[in-house]
DNA sequence: TCCATCTAGTTAACCGGTTAAAGCAACCAG
DNA sequence: CTGGTTGCTTTAACCGGTTAACTAGATGGA
């Protein structure tokens, strides 16, 4: 057990001062070239290596980004939008040369994790409300950019259309005749019902009722439900036993995730539903999987890549900048639709032609 | 554009010592009940928050796990094998309370990103031989676990045993009557060819050779060949056209990873050639994809999200004990050989009853 | 000769927390 | 009255780098 060696140690060694030994290392030219063999020299016999810590302390720089998790990391990993999500804030971390942290809750609370993190600025996912979350991370005097929660005009963010994206979907399913439609959304830890729901399962329910509205149909109309279960194919499952056991069976079930979508089209296979013969299934995100499976599933799809990459892009140059406020915080992403084998009208025998594969694009 | 605000400025207002400050938020027992309140109010009103770096370099800690990775972000998030074994170091850092950092390379250099990260330590990954990163973390004075680099002897490691995996299943096409036999490696940044090849792939390249020295034959025998490739899919299709181009066709195409198998599987489908019927593939891993394709993958299981939590915990182990030197440095998990529908017998019609799963375990 | 300039280095003040040790008052037991 | 104990708070020494400002000596042009 040796003590650690610090640049004190070298410099002595090697008679010159502390400063010396940093320029060695920081900045060679101001030295001559005898010293700086010395310094190096001595500081390689020694094993001098220089601590994070103290520099980052001195320079208020880390050279990491951060980001801010609502699950824990083999939770997020599990997960493949966020496989999506961070191949596009590492593209950034490559092309401006930084590390990337991982913050997950502390002890169940983003909130907690805000202060510990030594990062020079966070990317916020999944903040669906504001618990304190945005005042703690003004207070921690880092750039932040929040990701899918719009909360505030005066907060960065990068987001998609949700509410036009599942809007355009409803309308195609209403346009070709569906309506008994099931809606079924993930978890946001409320109660109470469609109402209470926030973020961006909030802002797809709205697209979604709008775009019901269009042809006088309410979330309470005979034939529309909204339900919520956990974002996983299990969570689909349950959805289409519950759906399924019903008396009133829908014709079409739209899920806010192809995850969910994915575990209805087990659910059914096991069942004998044939998709989309007796039942159409859409999902959300056109995830890889989601053009793999039996049958090719319809879905609405988000630049997920993308909009990793854009947040950290905005982020790195709020950092760059020291304080600057940017002038136009909030950046929307366009959805675009993915008509695949999933959908069909109801009742009707499989039309070979609407098996093709057609992409219609906000915006 | 405000001042950063201190625990002074809090201490000041508040007519207290920084002392009390700290112990207003880490060990509050030790003040008042009306002191710990004012601090607490004053410090909300003047919006403090502690500096991470401050604190990281008082007390040596940091509260976060680096992973040390071969290759930038963005490309590890595109290879499933990360995906799987960051959610092994992830369940680790749950359980520890740890947040992970993960560290590519500093303008091209491993080497160049270990002393300016901060982390409590570090799992390195894809370290295939050593140009001084070792001796670079040795330096940097925090523990360190490799993965799948069994380099020296006195150096903590996890591993799993890539020699007798890839053995058995060569081993197992011998058996049933393969002796047309290509090696698929990914590549290793070496030239030469296999010769020189290092790491995990000198490994598995040195159990198919042992296997097949068992019936007499050399990688230099007619029929046999080892060639390298991307570890991508698309490193698969060129595998199997530029095998496929040769005189000598093999009748089993052995690949050193599922990704490269599943591409090899693309583009004999694409050619219209017959797998298992005209041709056997293999492939290593198990990753979720094997067991989804058509034929499903016969492959090599090897425990990837469990050598990830394992590193992990051995890293936290040694962390902990500030500086106990593990006295079993060493720990390797075993393979499973995974049979499935992919490999049948060369010439053989597809026999119903060799589509079914067999799994047989290692030691 | 004198002053400006350049080179090669030094000095010392930070950065913002943590924590061992000490101080001080109040209380208590002998 | 004395010495010990308890509870609350302060003092001050760190942790290990970075960097603005300064010095000393050499060079050089007028």
């Amino acid at each position: 057990m040796k003590k650690r060696v610090t640049m004190q140690d070298v410099a002595e060694k090697a008679k010159v001062s502390k400063a010396s030994v940093s320029f060695a290392f920081n900045d060679p030219s101001r030295l001559s070239e005898p010293t700086l063999r010395r310094i190096m020299d001595i500081s390689q016999e020694l094993g001098y290596s220089s601590d994070p810590a103290a520099r980052m302390l001195r320079t208020r720089r880390t050279n990491s980004l951060g980001i801010l998790l609502p699950q824990q990391i083999h939770t997020i990993f599990e997960n493949p939008y966020y496989n999506q999500f961070l191949q596009g804030v590492g593209q950034t971390c490559h092309a401006e040369g930084f590390s990337l942290l991982l913050v997950p809750p502390l002890r169940g609370s983003m909130l907690k994790a805000i202060p510990t993190a030594a990062v020079d600025g966070f990317v916020v996912s999944g903040l669906e409300f504001d618990r304190g979350e945005v005042s703690a991370l003004s207070r921690r005097g880092v750039p932040f950019v929040l990701v899918d929660s719009e909360l505030r005009d005066d907060v960065p963010s990068v987001e998609i259309d949700d509410s036009e994206g599942v809007a355009e979907l409803v309308r195609h399913l209403l346009d070709i005749g569906h309506r008994k439609i099931a809606i079924v959304a993930f978890e946001t830890g409320t109660t109470g019902g469609y109402k209470n729901w926030r973020g961006p399962v909030r802002r797809r329910a709205d697209g979604a009722i709008a775009a019901l509205a269009s042809q006088g149909l309410t979330p309470e109309s005979d034939g529309i439900s909204l339900v919520e279960v956990a974002c996983t194919r299990a969570g689909g499952v349950a959805a289409f036993r519950e759906l399924w056991a019903r008396q009133d069976r829908p014709t079409a079930i739209v899920t806010f995730s192809d995850i969910i979508a994915l575990g209805v089209l087990d659910a059914a296979r096991e069942r004998g539903v044939s998709v989309p013969d007796e039942l159409s299934v859409t999902g959300f995100d056109d995830l890889p999987e989601a053009s793999w499976t039996f049958p090719a599933l319809t879905t609405i799809r988000q630049p997920i890549v993308t909009k990793g990459r854009l947040a950290a892009e905005y982020l790195v140059e709020a950092i760059g900048a020291q304080q600057a406020p940017p002038n136009r915080p909030h950046r929307r992403l366009p959805t675009a639709l993915l008509l695949r084998e999933s959908v069909a009208p109801p009742n009707a025998n499989l039309d070979p032609d609407s098996s093709r594969s057609v992409t219609r694009v906000n915006e």
